[in-house]
DNA sequence: TCCATCAATTCCGATATCCGGAACAGCTCC
DNA sequence: GGAGCTGTTCCGGATATCGGAATTGATGGA
């Protein structure tokens, strides 16, 4: 089944930022022949999952995909588990709570409206590259070095972990330190790794022993000296905790 | 590209309902020989669509599809605009409202939390059979008979349209005199056809002439007699010109 | 209005890929 | 400990996929 390691690539090229592409993005993207893509886009429209506005014009993902992600979405009891203690983590520290699922095989958080806003709503559901978020760390820590290798492979590479910013750890070795460190401790620091200037704790939450997702605060790296960090990843340690154990029941 | 047809009918096969599937059911729904089923499996987990549980579990969709469906999800500025004015119709109405939205090949309602809870998060989001709902047939109604039909063609099918019950209208012509009804007076009515003993009222929601989604009410059959429906399809139809005019913009 | 330019689409023969029946292996439950 | 079922591997034949090259169609400037 070679082909659909293509159609995948070319799914891929669509993001958050990038959503609406010419077969001549997607051509270029992916390094495939403009032939190729093309068939790809075809068959992926005949199925749903791409629609063209006009008749020459440039693709979209189609609403199939949402439906599908509805189906997971349904799937996820950590959501509706997790949602007070993460609101009583975000009051005690004052700072933006993010949730974070796992599957096994991808790393997707789930973010809320900021708490002061009236609405709670869903607003963001995207995919986090491990290796430089307090979440992402959080949950490699807890897996084998086989398990951690094979997320890591996913990413976009060429050689290196992708780059995004000046502390992000690109070198395999280095990352595999850093995370010895986390496990050890119980919690992971992303240190400007993500986004320059933005600090953040995160610890991994478990059912049955096994990862099943991750939470953290994160917030400007001003408010987040090292002096305080093990004060808040108690407190994040703490709350995935407590959901771990409402997941048990 | 007729490998992805039968991939196609392998994520078909997951539903919010049945959500851990093996490969003799999977087979089983699909037709396939289990050989190809097992094929598509296992390329499937190759690039996270899939997930296994154990070594020789059953399979669930991957969270990648999450992260493709909250791709898509940015997209919708539907959602955003929608928002005020559906909760004013939920008020005035007093009944449950649902939104749709439309890509040209997929109807899938975006439904929230009961609007007395204080939270007003996504609770659901799932593809809905055209024929059968206030929505659906409100979108139906504006499309060319081509497209509605390429539209029905997407559904599982032996003949006739899908059944939920007594009402349902499986017969393709009924449904296109029904179409012809609502297109005149602007409104869609389903009228127990989706869920015995639930009525609907349902009306387009267009941008630049074109059908981007739907809205709608819905309630107990003994709450929507007749002579209540031309009293909530006016609320319904302005509050979806309402949206449009919040899309214009 | 016409032409130049670029992007998208169609064509086509070679070949790698997918197909699915049959045999095999590995659980699980008597 | 064995029977029965489910999932997995193997393999030769058919065919769908591959991508270069030519074609068609849109776009914008002179």
């Amino acid at each position: 089944m070679k082909s659909l390691r293509k159609t995948s690539a070319v799914l891929d090229c669509f993001t958050r930022e990038d959503r609406r592409l010419t077969l001549a993005e997607i051509a270029a993207r992916t390094g495939l022949p403009k032939t190729s893509v093309h068939r790809q886009l075809a068959a992926l429209r005949e199925i749903g999952f791409l629609v063209q506005d006009g008749r020459r014009d440039a693709y979209r993902l189609g609403f199939r995909l949402l439906a599908l992600g509805g189906v997971v979405l349904a799937d996820i009891d950590l959501m509706r588990h997790a949602r007070a203690p993460a609101e009583t983590l975000a009051n005690q520290s004052g700072e933006a709570v993010h949730i974070c699922v796992f599957d096994g095989r991808n790393v997707v958080s789930i973010e809320r409206r900021e708490m002061e806003a009236a609405s709670n709503e869903i607003v963001r559901i995207e995919r986090e590259p491990p290796h430089c978020t307090g979440t992402g760390k959080a949950i490699l820590s807890t897996l084998s070095d086989a398990d951690a290798d094979r997320l890591l492979d996913d990413l976009p590479s060429d050689g290196a972990l992708p780059r995004f910013g000046p502390n992000t750890i690109t070198d395999r070795v280095r990352l595999r330190r850093d995370l010895t460190v986390c496990r050890a401790r119980g919690y992971a620091v992303d240190d400007e790794e993500r986004n320059p200037g933005v600090r953040c704790v995160g610890a991994p939450i478990r059912r049955h022993g096994q990862v099943v997702g991750a939470i953290s605060v994160t917030g400007p790296a001003a408010r987040f000296p090292d002096a305080r960090l093990p004060v808040l990843a108690e407190m994040v340690m703490a709350t995935a905790a407590k959901i771990g154990l409402n997941l048990e029941r």
